[in-house]
DNA sequence: GCATTAACCACAG
DNA sequence: CTGTGGTTAATGC
């Protein structure tokens, strides 16, 4: 039933797997779809698996100071998410939520572990997406604590275009609240944010459709902090 | 002082 | 859930 030959994790991870191996990961994985907005897991459960994103986005999330929300990421597929919490106590120290149509693959950690010793490219290639994720955080960490909210927001608006949907024109997957959580500012900032930046000719806002039309001034006001 | 930035509140779609 | 407007507090010329 279940063929794991073509997923794109054994061509982003696992290429060298062979065919037992790779029956034993398709006898021990199981896929499931996510709708918009529908919990993959929750902060605070006990993690006895690692999630494979397969299709679709996801934003981490985690209850901070005072019950606030804040949202630390989005992750795009084809990645893993979770893996930090299979580690220690094995709970999840933070949510993920789907906030598109998403499909998601689950492996045992058993399973994982026995892949992590068959594969050393396998383990190789985890370490380097972990190096690369902890120079991205330190950045990040530097942007939210330096920049202020004008610069925040075109960051936000540029990681879409650049990044995530590669595009100038998207639709905006988080609500003018979920932004606010993304970087730490109010809704009612990030509201008249974007109306400021198109009174200024830099993007084209309606709802949640976004074009971004001076993508030169949206990089320096990111610049700017 | 005066300007800027941003949070909080209230109220209208 | 959004957009606006008023108010207030902090910070920096």
């Amino acid at each position: 039933m279940k063929d794991c030959t073509n997923c794109q994790f054994n061509l982003y991870a696992a290429k060298t797997f062979n065919k037992e191996q790779l029956s034993s990961m398709e006898d021990n994985c199981s896929g499931k779809t996510f709708k918009k907005g529908e919990l993959i897991f929750k902060e605070g459960i006990t993690c006895s698996r690692v999630s494979l994103l397969k299709e679709g986005l996801v934003k981490i999330h985690m209850v901070g100071v005072g019950g606030r929300e804040q949202i630390l990421k989005l992750v795009k597929a084809p990645n893993y998410i979770g893996i930090p919490n299979t580690v220690g106590d094995k709970t999840y120290h933070y949510s993920a939520t789907a906030i598109e149509e998403t499909q998601v693959c689950f492996i045992g950690l058993d399973n994982f572990k026995e892949l992590l010793h068959l594969s050393k490219d396998f383990a190789y290639n985890i370490i380097a997406d972990f190096c690369k994720n902890e120079i991205l955080h330190f950045r990040n960490c530097i942007h939210k604590t330096q920049k202020q909210s004008a610069g925040l927001l075109a960051d936000a608006l540029l990681n879409f275009a650049n990044n995530i949907y590669e595009s100038h024109s998207f639709t905006l997957p988080l609500s003018r609240q979920e932004m606010a959580d993304s970087f730490g500012t109010s809704r009612e900032n990030v509201s008249r944010m974007l109306s400021e930046f198109q009174r200024d000719g830099i993007i084209k806002v309606d709802k949640k459709e976004i074009s971004i039309v001076n993508i030169k001034r949206l990089e320096l006001i990111s610049g700017l902090g």
